[in-house]
DNA sequence: TTGATACACTCATCCAATGAGTAAGACTGA
DNA sequence: TCAGTCTTACTCATTGGATGAGTGTATCAA
């Protein structure tokens, strides 16, 4: 129902954090996982062993290289760093827009602003704008299927007017945070 | 993180409305689902197969029995019931607290509501009370971890001042919804 | 010197969700 | 009338995220 691309383009996992950071710098599991939980801890709860079997996951997808460090008697450190293919995703997805629903603004969206913040904060304005615009167009949908909904069906009403309402929060929102920047 | 326990107790899935459902009447999974579908469509999003492994759960736990109607050359159809112990954990649910995230209200809480109006509408009122209450709480607790925030930690910040917002939205959303009983 | 904490990562397991598959009756229209 | 499709009813294999515990070394303080 419309959500399902949103889910394997826009990701509403912590992947494009941990792809976020390597765009910064190399680094290795550990200190990611680390960086996550103390930026963004209340963004995203990532557990180390979420975090490593994402990080495995885009290893096998080609966005991130390993190298091995070795070290005597040590066992091996892995550095990981983007490849091309990293770099590009993530990039796509930080000029993309984030879904409409709440929790990917809370998620994804702020996400993104970490990251614009860093890397291209000439393009924070556009990604309030661009964002706006997305839930402005999700509260439209949603008031059709509510105007749409059967009289009878109220419970269906309460959920989707708690949904609007949320999105009209989401504005607010949005307009408050701008002035952060 | 005081969201475990919840879980358990609570159930974030559309398990108490399966429950709900038989309390009224048996009933065979097909029916279930399709009444699932229809009257809290935009509460949950339910697909066939989940409703039926949910039910083999339930069932499994020994909240539901199962009585195999044969049929001549047909398969058989299975009928399902509440158990007495299905019956308990039912109200019990139907009375409980439902969580405090803004999730939870609109999943658990409507769905609350839509079993409370057709098998105890004397509770509604108590219901949206507690709701209240929680939220309140929920609200506190968050603005405690909101005053601990290190200044620096901006996106942590926002996304709290986001949820903060969301739920002040839920209070004004429970008032009105009161109306409606 | 020993015990706690930080570093760095692995692994087994569970369970929910998906999507496709099966199968038989009932209806529908050319 | 008979092909086609819809509805009823349910099953199953696979995927993949999330959890929680486990592993082993280094380091530092008491």
């Amino acid at each position: 129902m419309a959500e399902h691309k949103a889910h394997h383009i826009g990701t509403l996992s912590p992947e494009m954090a941990l792809l976020g950071l390597l765009f910064g710098e190399p680094g290795h599991g550990y200190d990611l996982h680390r960086k996550v939980v103390s930026d963004l801890g209340q963004v995203w709860h990532l557990s180390q062993s979420q975090a490593y079997s994402i990080l495995k996951r885009l290893e096998a997808q080609g966005d991130i290289s390993v190298e091995e460090i070795l070290q005597e008697k040590l066992p091996a450190r892995q550095l990981l760093s983007l490849t091309a293919q990293g770099r590009q995703r993530f990039l796509d997805w930080l000029s993309a827009p984030s879904g409409g629903s709440t929790r990917a603004i809370r998620m994804e969206f702020v996400t993104r602003l970490y990251f614009l913040s860093q890397y291209q904060p000439e393009k924070l304005t556009e990604a309030f704008q661009l964002q706006k615009a997305e839930a402005l167009s999700h509260i439209e949908r949603l008031e059709i299927a509510r105007s749409e909904l059967p009289d009878e069906q109220i419970y269906n009403r309460m959920s989707l007017d708690l949904r609007l309402k949320q999105l009209t929060t989401v504005l607010e929102w949005l307009d408050e945070c701008q002035k952060n920047f």
